[in-house]
DNA sequence: AGGGTTCTTGACGCTTCCCTGACGCTGGAG
DNA sequence: CTCCAGCGTCAGGGAAGCGTCAAGAACCCT
C-alpha cells in the first residue's frame, strides 16, 4: 500500500485532499503544521510528501531541509503563492515539484503517480506462487522453486495461464477447452487429461499426487496458490 | 559535464535555452523535432532532456513513450497548452515535470536542478548483460564480454533491441513482426528464423546450443539476461 | 556505374508438438 | 459382487514449426 502524507494548514484542502486520495487507494497521513509533519515523517514511511509552503509554525522551505537531511522521499509542494523566486528556493532545498494553487486535482494526480513512479522503479510482476513452481504471467514463464525455467509447450502454458488467472478457484472444463481449443470444442476432455499429466510430470515434485494442479471430479481443475508463508 | 537535450521548434526559444544553459556550464544538444531528437537521444546520452509537445512531425507524448521504451532519464516537458488534460497525458506517459509557457527561466533552471539532482545518485545505463554479450540500448550497440564491438545490420539490431526491451519476458513472433518489420506483417516467421540464426552465429558462443537468445517453440523468442543467480 | 552489403525468398532435413486410441485404475451405484 | 463412468497413463503417426543453406533482388556508398 503507497502511503501519502499531506502537510496543510487549511482544513478543507486537507479534507479535499484526504478523500481523493483514499479513493484512489492510496493510505493517507495528514499533518496541520510543520513539526507534525516532521513527527509524521519518522513514524510512518509516507511513499510521498505533498507539502504545502505556508504553515503557521515554520517556514516550508526549512521543512524540506529538514527531511532532506535523512531522506530521498519525493516532496510535492503546494503553495498560493506565484512568486518564482518562492518556486526555485523550495526545489533548490531539495523539493521534487512545485503546484500553484488553486490546482486541478487531476494534474496534482498525474504529478503524485510521477512522483511514485520514479521512487519506485522496481515494477513487481504479477507472479503467483505455488507448492512446487511459481508462475510468472507478463514473462510468460515457469519456474521451479530453485528457479529452473520449466519449458512449456504452448497448449501447455495456455492451460496454466487460463488456470493461473482464477488463481484457487474452480475452473470447468468447459471453460479450459474454450480458452485454450476454441469456442466449438466443449466436450473433448481427453485432451485436458493428457495436457494435466505432462503439466504435472513436469511441475510436480509427485505427480501421481499432485498438491497445486488439482482435479475437482466432475467438474474441472484448480491451481492453488501459497499465500506467502510456508 | 551534465548534458542536456533541448527538443523545440521554435528557434528563439531553441537559441534562448542554449545560451542560458550553456552559460550554467551544461553542454547542450538540440534538436528541431522529434525524430532527431531521438537521434540525438541515442548519440549523446543527456542526462536531462527538455521536450516541447507542439512539435511539427510528431505527437510529444509519442516522444516520451518511445524514450521510456529504453530510458529512465528524467523528462521535463514544455509547453504552450495550459489544458489540464494534456499534463496528465504527458505526465501518466513517463514525464518527470511539466512547465508552462511562458515560464520563468529561474525557475526552468531550478526544476532542472531538481531533475538532476534525482537522477545523479542512481546512474545507471540502460545496459543489459547476457552470457554471452553486452546490449547498450542507449548506444544502439552490442558488445562481446571482452569488449568487442559486434557489427549488427539495422534489422539485426532492431531484432536485439526489441528483445531487450522486453528482457527476459517472452517476446511472441508476431510482436517482433510488427516491431521491425511493420503492422502488416505476422506471418513471416521464416524471417525471424534467419535473422535469429544470424544473431546467434554472431553473439552465442556456440551458436547451435544458443544460452541467450532463446526460442519457446510455437510461441516465440527470449532474450535471457544476467541477473543475481549463475 | 560499380562493388559490397543487406534483405528477401525458396527448399531441405530435423525436431517438436498435437491428436488419438487403447488400457488400467478407482469409487460409487445397482 | 458386478458394472460403469470418469480419470490417469502410455506410445505412435501425422503435421506443423524450426534451423540451415544458398542464391537472387534490392539497397547503399563511393
Amino acid at each position: 500500500m503507497t502511503t501519502i502524507l499531506v502537510v496543510d494548514d487549511e482544513a478543507p484542502i486537507l479534507r479535499a485532499l484526504s478523500i481523493t486520495l483514499t479513493a484512489r487507494d492510496y493510505t493517507v497521513v495528514t499533518a496541520g503544521n510543520g513539526a507534525d509533519g516532521l513527527a509524521a515523517m519518522a513514524r510512518d514511511h509516507p511513499a510521498v510528501v505533498i507539502l504545502d509552503l505556508g504553515l503557521p509554525d515554520m517556514d516550508g522551505v526549512d521543512v524540506i531541509h529538514a527531511i532532506r537531511g535523512w531522506s530521498a522521499v519525493p516532496i510535492i509542494v503546494l503553495s498560493a503563492r506565484e512568486q518564482e523566486q518562492q518556486k526555485v528556493a523550495a526545489l533548490d532545498a531539495g523539493a521534487d515539484d512545485y503546484v500553484t494553487k488553486p490546482f486541478g486535482m487531476h494534474e496534482l494526480l498525474a504529478r503524485l503517480r510521477a512522483a511514485v513512479r520514479r521512487s519506485a522503479p522496481g515494477e513487481q510482476e504479477p507472479v503467483l506462487r505455488t507448492a512446487s513452481f511459481v508462475v510468472d504471467l507478463a514473462a510468460k514463464q515457469v519456474t521451479t522453486l530453485d528457479d529452473q525455467r520449466v519449458r512449456l509447450t504452448p497448449t501447455e502454458w495456455q492451460i496454466v495461464e487460463t488456470l493461473a488467472k482464477s488463481a484457487d478457484r474452480l475452473v470447468t472444463a468447459k471453460h479450459l477447452l474454450h480458452e485454450v481449443w476454441g469456442p466449438s470444442y466443449g466436450t473433448e476432455t481427453n485432451y485436458l487429461r493428457v495436457y494435466m499429466a505432462q503439466l504435472r510430470r513436469k511441475l510436480e515434485p509427485d505427480p501421481s499426487h499432485p498438491v497445486s494442479l488439482l482435479t475437482e471430479p466432475g467438474m474441472g481443475y484448480r491451481l492453488i496458490t501459497q499465500s506467502g508463508k510456508d
